[in-house]
DNA sequence: ATGGTGGTCCAACCA
C-alpha cells in the first residue's frame, strides 16, 4: 500500500496538480490538507472519475482535510474526543484494514501567541486521540502537515531558525510524546539525501534556495512501520506552475 | 535591515 500526504493550499487552485500527480504516482491513499473549501464544494465526482473514493471534512477559506483512496474508506471520524473545535483539521478513516489519520496540525503563528497556545492544546488532545486509535487498530498510519520539524536535520538553517515556531522545544516535545506512544517517523527508517524538505516558504525564493523544512510527516504503528519498504519526498510538484508551498511525501507498505 | 509570495475574497487574515 502506497500512501502519501500533500498540503495543497487550496484544492480549488490545485485540483489539476492533484489529478496529474494521482495519474503519475498512483498512490493507494492520498491525504490532503488545506483544501480551503466546504465539504459541499469538494469535487468528489472528479476524483471518482479518476478512480478514487474521496471523503472530506471541509471548511470555507481555511483548513479542511480530505482522504482519497482506491478502496472505499469506512468509519470516518472528524473530531477529537473532548476537544470541541470548529476548525476542520482531522479526518480518520479505515482503508483496506489500515487506519488512516489525516492531520493538519495548527501552524501556531509565533511562539507565545494565542495561536501557539491553541497549537499546544490541540497537540495534547491529539495525544489522547492517538493513544485510543493505537489501542483500537494494529495497522495505523498518522500523516499530514504536522507544522513541526522533528529535529535540526529537518531545517535548512537550524541556527538561523533557532527555537522559533515549527521548531520550538515545546512543539518538538509534543511530537516526541506522540511518537513515544509507539509511532515511527518512517522517513527516517531509510537513508535520505541531505536537506530533504517538504515545505518551502513562497517568500524570499525559498524553493530556489532550498530554504525549506520537513514538516509533513508519516508516522506508523509498530506493525506498519515494520512493513514499510520505502519513504521519500517528491519535489517535482513544487516545480510546477502555480505550486502549493508543500510537496507530496510518500511511504510504501507491504500490507 | 527590510521585505519578499500566495490564497481567500476585496480588507484583512492566515501561512
Amino acid at each position: 500500500m502506497k500512501v502519501a500526504t500533500w498540503n495543497v493550499n487550496s484544492l480549488n487552485v490545485r485540483l489539476p496538480h492533484v489529478l496529474e500527480w494521482l495519474g503519475s504516482s498512483s498512490p493507494d491513499v492520498l491525504v490532503l490538507q488545506e483544501i480551503k473549501q466546504t465539504t459541499e464544494a469538494f469535487p468528489a465526482g472528479t476524483f471518482a472519475e479518476a478512480g478514487y473514493h474521496a471523503m472530506a471534512s471541509g471548511q470555507k477559506t481555511y483548513n479542511g482535510v480530505a482522504i482519497l483512496s482506491r478502496s472505499p474508506p469506512t468509519d470516518p471520524v472528524t473530531d477529537m474526543p473532548g476537544f470541541d473545535d470548529p476548525q476542520r483539521r482531522v479526518l480518520a478513516a479505515t482503508v483496506n484494514g489500515v487506519r488512516v489519520v489525516n492531520l493538519y496540525v495548527p501552524n501556531g503563528s509565533e511562539v507565545g501567541s494565542e495561536k501557539y497556545t491553541y497549537k499546544l492544546g490541540w497537540l495534547k488532545a491529539l495525544k489522547g486521540f492517538l493513544a485510543n486509535e493505537l489501542g483500537a487498530f494494529d495497522k495505523l498510519v498518522v500523516l499530514g502537515d504536522f507544522n513541526i520539524a522533528p529535529d535540526d536535520r529537518d531545517v535548512y538553517d537550524p541556527e538561523k531558525w533557532g527555537d522559533a515556531i515549527l521548531c520550538s522545544p515545546p512543539e518538538r516535545a509534543a511530537l516526541r510524546e506522540l511518537m513515544d506512544l509507539g509511532l515511527t517517523d518512517v522517513f527516517r527508517q531509510f537513508d535520505q539525501p541531505e536537506k530533504a524538505f517538504s515545505w518551502w516558504d513562497y517568500r524570499a525564493a525559498g524553493f530556489r534556495r532550498n530554504a525549506g523544512l520537513r514538516i509533513d510527516l508519516i508516522l506508523a504503528s509498530p506493525v506498519l512501520a515494520g512493513s514499510c519498504s520505502a519513504s521519500y519526498i517528491d519535489r517535482e510538484p513544487r516545480t510546477w506552475d502555480r505550486p502549493s508551498d508543500h510537496t507530496p511525501v510518500i511511504a510504501e507498505f507491504s500490507v
